[in-house]
DNA sequence: GGCATTTGACCGTA
DNA sequence: TACGGTCAAATGCC
């Protein structure tokens, strides 16, 4: 009986499902190697990302198998009619033929925690859209060195529907440009976004975050801060995706959804690419 | 003045 | 034709 759900289950949820499965048996083993190295930093950050991904995996499932009574599954559904469909968002991040994408969904622990959505390279804000059935605008990213050196990778940065913690950046295309051979690997893994110091500088993380704050569809405030806190941006009605000017460093998850090529990037983004 | 963001307009795709 | 992605002039900040 399961099997006939998962048949009347979308294929596309399918295969994210597995590809969710398969992201937690990597990272387990990659949990596994760290323990053995006695890297507990680096391992609790993988537990957050564990997290997160049996998380989705959690969802995925229920709106295969509807638990009408669960509070939660209903918000997924309404998520879906609100988004039109996660498939529908799904084709849009894999609209553009021929350029690869990774699309890479990053948890804050909290309205403290923003490090996730630092990923250490130089990004400049281009536009932003108000996307059809979304709550939250989406902002759009390109590399600064994109005259400069020819750089043509772009990001788009969302708050996910429904978790204010979560947002949805999509990477499309990879950095040429000098920068791109910098970052370490550990910073492109998954989890490590925040653990070490930024290559980023602080006017740049301030460009990335007030890009990220301008998302707020209204602008009563300088610079979003409320007496040393911060002031949601996203929602005018309630404290949602709160971006804010400045973070401190904390736990985070981090989930993905990689395109097939680009999986290996992110457990060895030093050898799938050309930085 | 230089640089970054904002935002309306335009373009390509489905 | 609707929508998402990008451009570029206007604007703001340091």
């Amino acid at each position: 009986k399961d099997m006939e759900s998962m048949d009347a289950c979308g294929g596309g949820k399918k295969r994210a499902l597995t590809s969710e499965l398969a992201q937690v048996l990597a990272m387990v083993r990659e949990l596994e190697a760290r323990m053995d190295q006695d890297l507990p930093v680096a391992a609790r950050e993988l537990c957050g990302a564990l997290a997160s991904s049996i998380d989705r995996s959690i969802r995925i499932a229920r709106s295969c198998w509807p638990e009408p009574e669960s509070p939660e599954s209903g918000d997924w559904s309404a998520q879906n009619r609100a988004g039109g469909g996660n498939a529908r968002k799904d084709a849009q991040f894999k609209r553009r033929k021929g350029v690869p994408s990774v699309r890479r969904q990053v948890r804050a622990t909290s309205v403290q925690d923003m490090t996730a959505l630092n990923d250490g390279l130089s990004w400049r804000k281009y536009g932003q859209k108000d996307i059809l059935g979304a709550k939250y605008p989406r902002a759009y990213f390109r590399c600064r060195h994109r005259h400069t050196q020819d750089c043509y990778a772009t990001k788009q940065v969302q708050c996910v529907d429904g978790d204010p913690l979560l947002y949805d950046v999509v990477y499309h295309g990879a950095h040429t440009c000098a920068q791109a051979a910098h970052p370490s690997a550990e910073q492109l893994q998954p989890g490590n976004a925040g653990q070490e110091q930024s290559l980023m500088s602080a006017r740049e993380t301030e460009g990335l975050q007030a890009g990220l704050e301008s998302m707020t569809p209204f602008s009563g405030n300088d610079n979003g801060a409320i007496g040393g806190g911060f002031l949601p941006l996203l929602s005018p009605t309630s404290l949602e995706c709160p971006f804010r000017s400045s973070y401190a460093a904390g736990d985070l998850g981090v989930d993905m959804e990689l395109e097939p090529q680009f999986e290996e990037f992110f457990w060895n983004p030093t050898e799938s690419f050309q930085w």
